[in-house]
DNA sequence: GTCTATATTGTGATAGAC
DNA sequence: GTCTATCACAATATAGAC
């Protein structure tokens, strides 16, 4: 409605990439931490060192700028894992690298998880965008693309008599929901079993060794 | 500061349990759906079909209904799992039946993970409610009271050589996060697998038959 | 206990100088 | 491009009649 047509961030645009940046870093700690709801523009506005009106230079609006953290989220997490997904290595390598690749990252981010499901939850929206952003394909297509290769892994093994049959999807399933939801529900755990900052470390670091071997375990005829 | 000190609600009330009763029920709804930061006052004074005075008449602010809402999802999905743990059952059985148990509970409450682990992710103070709220004991008491129990367990299967040794702590982390992060991520494995409501259904009821044989079998030796 | 106002912030967004 | 000042309205909270 009263919309300007400010040119200032329409095309692309090569220099001062740095304000846009050190904006688009601080909204993304604000948003993980504070949820989209209860961001605040001026607590990302004084996170990045600017003003509260440059925010809206730069994005135009709050929402514009949530979707700009939460694809810059969404991305950080997922395509590394499509790609060894959908790379050539052996099903066992693909486990290991997996649980390597998640835990190493999460560590760095734990709050990610909770944000990405909470935004995902909140916000139904977010779902078509996640989905754009991975890739210019329709929704079915990454799914089949993606566990098509996988399926054909799991049926060599299975016809070699060294696994049991699984889904693709099954198989994704459960591969994830060990790496990632020790760090999504982690206040809950280290609440319930008392563990500080070190001692969830130390159980991040086991985990990198054991899990691999418990979910292979888990696929044995 | 300005608070006022209407004795409305102040002492535990018998009667009229039926409006903070609905109260109560629109503020879950609410809080679960939107997120408390998202929540508005006015849509759950609409849901409960009475006015908003009301709910400050009821529960003084946002956050003591926030709270309130809080307690009251943690308590729909926690302390069962937890008795079922410190039963007298035996190992195998506890996890048919927890994974029979939460599948079943969140069927019926799909979001309720996301909202609980949104909540502890973006209000670290609910953390302390939370153990508060599960029993009057402090953090550690509760951990090593079941985790004891369920030690004890192990050992024995481990003594016997049917089970390798595995930290009781970390057995609860994997069941319980092959039980609830397909419903914590749904929204995104939906899409990203290309599930209907229906098909999420009937994955849900295939893991309901296949996950405990899953996850002894990770178990052996 | 329940309602209709209304007070009082909080917060996203814009105008306009520099 | 960046700032200060301000607007407009959404949202929580309260007063006071019934």
């Amino acid at each position: 409605m009263r919309r300007l047509k400010k040119s200032g961030r329409v095309g692309r645009a090569r220099r001062d990439v740095s304000t846009e940046q050190k904006i688009l870093d601080a909204a993304h700690a604000v948003f993980v931490r504070r949820g989209t709801a209860g961001a605040r523009m001026q607590e990302i506005a004084a996170d990045a060192g600017v003003n509260q009106a440059l925010l809206h230079y730069y994005f135009r609006s709050k929402e514009h700028l949530a979707r700009a953290a939460f694809e810059r989220a969404a991305m950080q997490l997922m395509p590394a894992a499509i790609r060894i997904i959908a790379s050539g290595a052996a099903l066992e390598d693909k486990v290991t690298r997996i649980v390597d690749l998640y835990l190493t990252q999460l560590t760095h981010a734990p709050y990610l998880p909770g944000y990405i499901i909470s935004e995902l939850t909140h916000h139904p929206e977010r779902v078509r965008q996640l989905i754009a952003t991975l890739s210019g394909l329709a929704p079915e297509d990454i799914g089949s693309r993606v566990f098509g290769a996988l399926n054909a892994q799991i049926d060599e093994r299975v016809t070699a008599g060294t696994m049991r049959p699984i889904a693709p999807q099954t198989f994704m399933v459960n591969l994830m929901s060990l790496c990632v939801f020790p760090f999504a529900a982690a206040p809950m755990f280290k609440a319930v079993i008392g563990m500080d900052d070190e001692a969830f470390a130390r159980f991040i670091e086991q985990r990198r060794r054991e899990l691999p071997a418990f979910f292979l375990k888990a696929l044995r005829p």
